[in-house]
RNA sequence: GGCAGGUUGCCCGAGUGGCCAAAGGGAGCUGACUGUAAAUCAGCCGCGCAAGCUACGGGAGUUCGAAUCUCUCACCUGCCA
């Protein structure tokens, strides 16, 4: 029977989420939500690494595959159906094993986060104010309307000070520019990140591209390219997939890209090693050792006999 | 064999006597993070806590002082043979 809880797996890319997630869900009648920002679209499997239906084992798998390349992803978008999903499969008496390495997904489910609106015009207004005026004269104004929020946003920070004035503006209200306090999640999640060494992940990064480059990545982006995937603001951003499209545009060849996927790959899992890391209620765990789905089912049934 | 040019920190690359541990970029490291988050951005980046030390192909000089000038050796490049 299910847990009655969440069970969230972060981590940096290449520890083994999936698989753990995998395990974690067949053990405790589950089912995984994604917390992948790059899975929701349709069409990106292979520079993904989105597990295809037959490796899924038969545990259900929700939010993967849900937008078409060409929309734009929102976490508050996210945040909204991915907890009616995980609230769904709780209402199912099973257990929501939400998996994925988007930090602020993730936060934006298990933490107390409202995200105020959005409005395109004035979002249109700004973004063309900075690309016209530059960083600066957007914090020179925040700083006058928002003064709190301008002292914890580098003034070079575009795409901060574009979104602290949009929300200035549609709300009449100042923006929280920092993170909630990491109090008790929501859901009484459980939460889990799964880490190994730098030497040997990074050396998995590298066999992973090279895994996915020999699966097809460059005819998956050929035929992605076909349905518009340049014109996706999301989508196109996804590691890798530029580096592809640099292949079909003949301006670099493919062991080429494939280098440079590795290592920006590298430095993401840096930056997402700085968000989870710092996350005291994570449980860290080495996907080097053994026995990791008991010892997180372990804490999981602890900590709800306590509760 | 002759003539010309080059050799700079992990890489590329500026620098022509002091203001140079040496611009800039890349790589790397650390970190921030509320609607594109696989995004966007910041700091560090020869060694040393410091005094200081070691560094601009090697060596020898000139000079108060050299990455910068001279000589020489090595290697690379272009033109002439």
């Amino acid at each position: 029977m299910g847990l009655n809880r969440l069970i969230v797996v972060a981590g940096p890319t290449g520890a083994g989420k999936s698989e753990l997630g995998l395990e974690l869900a067949e053990q405790l009648d589950g089912e995984v939500v994604n917390a992948d920002s790059m899975q929701l679209y349709r069409g990106m499997d292979i520079g993904t690494a989105k597990l295809a239906a037959a490796e899924r084992r038969g545990v259900p798998h929700h939010l993967i595959d849900v937008l078409d390349i060409s929309a734009r992803a929102s976490v508050a978008a996210y945040q909204t159906r991915a907890r009616a999903q995980i609230e769904d499969v709780l209402s199912r008496g099973r257990t929501p094993v939400l998996v994925g390495g988007s930090g602020l997904y993730v936060s934006a489910v298990v933490d107390e986060i409202q995200f105020p609106g959005t409005d395109p015009v004035i979002r249109g207004q700004l973004e063309a104010e900075l690309a016209v005026e530059g960083p600066v004269a957007l914090f020179q104004r925040l700083r006058q309307l928002d003064p709190v929020a301008a002292a914890v946003i580098e003034p070079a920070n575009g795409r901060r000070l574009v979104r602290a004035l949009e929300v200035i503006a549609v709300t009449g209200r100042p923006f929280t520019a920092t993170l909630p306090v990491r109090s008790r999640p929501r859901y009484e999640a459980v939460l889990v990140n799964l880490d190994l060494a730098t030497e040997l992940l990074d050396r998995r990064l590298e066999q992973r591209v090279s895994r996915m480059v020999a699966a097809g990545f460059l005819d998956e982006v050929r035929a992605l390219d076909a349905a518009g995937l340049r014109e996706g603001v999301t989508a196109s951003r996804a590691l890798g997939y530029p580096q592809m499209l640099a292949v079909l545009d003949g301006v670099a060849d493919l062991p080429t890209a494939a280098a440079k996927t590795v290592q920006l790959t590298r430095r993401f899992v840096r930056r997402q090693r700085s968000w989870f890391g710092r996350d005291a209620r994570m449980q860290r765990l080495d996907a080097e050792s053994g026995g990791l789905a008991d010892r997180v089912v372990r804490t999981a049934r602890a900590g709800t006999a306590a509760s």
